[in-house]
RNA sequence: UCCUCAUUAGCUCAGUUGGUUAGAGCACCUGACUGUUAAUCAGGGGGUCCUAGGUUCAAGUCCUAGAUGAGGAGCCA
């Protein structure tokens, strides 16, 4: 028997044969018990269930059992037994147990009583080990899984955008830098400047903000493509939704105006809530039960109603109209501002909204300019509780719009020469927008800070683990 | 970065108007209990009341500064 060779609890619990011996081997969460029977509840990660282990006192002795406690990682031998207890269907009566590692009980960490999510953010190491982080983590991989499988249906082709970059045309956000200089001695020119010629890649580089610029190359040659990867932003953001280093899918398509945009991420936002229902049924029914008594159901209102859709202009003769006092002023031309966006979402609609065609001037160079020559084709689908979830547009293929535009908002484009020769050749209509990963999670676990959806959440003054 | 709030046992939290020796549950230790379900029951040990100053006869409690954390805002995904 090599050392792998086990049963998953949660093939134990789903489909063990009574009456076979089976091996199980994970982290002991709990042992409780009398002076002739100890009933221990193990947990592999591979379900939010514990198995029940039954191990008799006098076969084991109270010295042996003593380390077989909260922590302690364990192998099990026995006989899986239909279990006289109500709350599980069956049970291992255990002929044999290895412990593998001991957990000193007066200063392991966790305890089986319920600690707080700020203490478990301390603690990011050990923290996947409870029956919250197990199931976010579990969910976290499901909904990466179901992203893949969405776009490899649909023909997408999944387009691996560098981590490194020398533009920071796009603008979303301050920048990592990304450098071999010496930082306390750095080369430097005649004018007194650092001289980044000598520095790796011979110019100035920093961390992907986002991978949307190379994902319309890509684009303008598969016809559909999406990127799913790390992105860095180096803003001092001290909120519960935004992390310095998070994960975002892109996808770049195309032969798509705005309104097939909008279809894309609205079936795309069904189909992983509905994967989510589907396939983490346990998962989120514990978290639901834990912290978010409304999960479920929210999930499923989602899934299975019309996003509302709306333009900025609409939006805004709402807002005005809105019998609410307003911190920010409404007006045609003003950026919106979550309260602004919590109030169509949560009170005026009470459903997700999808809002187009913004003011040219609070949005990017690359979006599509509208007719009217104010607005851009822009679509920001914004959620309840978490605000934008995601941000998108149809892209400007007309190289004299575009440059014009660039010219205006000072980008500059020696730099962006590639992304401009899109246009000069073989240019297209294509749309995309950005996915953040762990908003999504937000949405999809119920969970309210998102630092407790990603396994170690890097943020301004946290670099731990 | 701005505003607000918080910090008391390993963890979760009480602590009245400033007044004797700072409490509870869980965890830990000792014991009881023939199948438990965050087992239960009895007993025990455990404190830099975030840090540094200050006010006062007297500070966990009031004041000032700082640290850390959280919520709201901005930036955004």
């Amino acid at each position: 028997m090599t050392l792998k060779s086990r049963s998953k609890i949660v093939d134990l619990l789903k489909g063990g044969v009574v009456g076979t011996e089976v091996t199980a081997k994970g982290w002991v969460r709990t042992r409780r018990g009398n002076k002739n029977v100890a009933f221990i509840a193990l947990n592999d990660g591979s379900t939010i269930h514990n198995i029940q282990v039954v191990a008799d006192v006098t076969t084991f002795g109270d010295d042996f059992l003593k380390d077989v406690n909260t922590g302690a990682c364990i192998m099990v031998v026995g006989q899986l037994v239909e279990s006289p207890g109500a709350q599980q269907p069956v049970e291992i009566q255990a002929k044999n147990i290895e412990i593998y590692g001991k957990a000193d009980a007066a200063t392991y960490p966790l305890q089986k009583k319920g600690h707080s999510l700020e203490f478990l953010r301390e603690i990011a190491h050990l923290r996947p080990r409870t029956n919250t982080f197990g199931a976010v983590l579990r969910i976290r991989h499901a909904m990466a899984y179901a992203i893949h499988k969405f776009y490899n249906d649909k023909g997408f082709f999944y387009l691996h955008t560098p981590i490194v970059t020398a533009s920071d045309a796009e603008g979303a956000g301050a920048m990592f830098r990304v450098t071999t200089l010496d930082i306390e001695n750095p080369p430097r020119s005649e004018d007194g400047k650092v001289n980044f010629t000598e520095d790796f890649f011979g110019k100035e580089t920093n961390l992907t903000v986002s991978g949307q610029l190379e994902g319309e190359l890509g684009a303008l040659a598969l016809s559909e493509i999406y990127t799913f990867g790390p992105t860095f932003r180096a803003e001092n953001s001290n909120t519960p939704r935004h992390l310095a280093e998070f994960w975002m899918i892109e996808p770049e398509m195309a032969f798509y105006d705005i309104e097939d945009n909008m279809d894309l991420a609205e079936e795309f936002l069904k189909y992983l809530t509905s994967y989510a229902l589907e396939h983490c049924k346990d998962d989120l029914e514990f978290l639901n039960k834990m912290w978010d008594k409304e999960l479920i159901e929210r999930l499923n209102f989602v899934a299975s109603n019309k996003f509302v859709r709306l333009t900025y202009t609409e939006a805004v003769d709402i807002l005005e109209k809105a019998d609410q006092k307003w911190e920010f002023p409404v007006f045609w031309g003003a950026d919106l501002q979550s309260e602004h966006e919590r109030y169509l979402v949560e009170k005026h609609f009470k459903k997700p909204v999808i809002l187009t065609n913004y003011p040219k001037d609070i949005k990017a160079f690359y979006m599509k300019q509208n007719d009217d020559g104010k607005t851009v084709r822009a679509m920001d689908v914004l959620f309840p509780k978490i605000g934008e979830i995601i941000g998108g547009s149809q892209r400007e293929e007309n190289l004299e719009a575009l440059t014009t535009r660039m010219a205006e908002m000072n980008i500059p484009q020696d730099e962006m020469w590639w992304y401009i020769d899109t246009r000069k050749f073989g240019s297209a209509p294509h749309s995309g927008f950005g996915l953040g990963f762990e908003r999504l999670l937000l949405f999809v676990t119920g969970m309210s800070n998102i630092r407790d959806v990603i396994p170690f959440p890097r943020t301004p003054n946290n670099c731990e683990f």
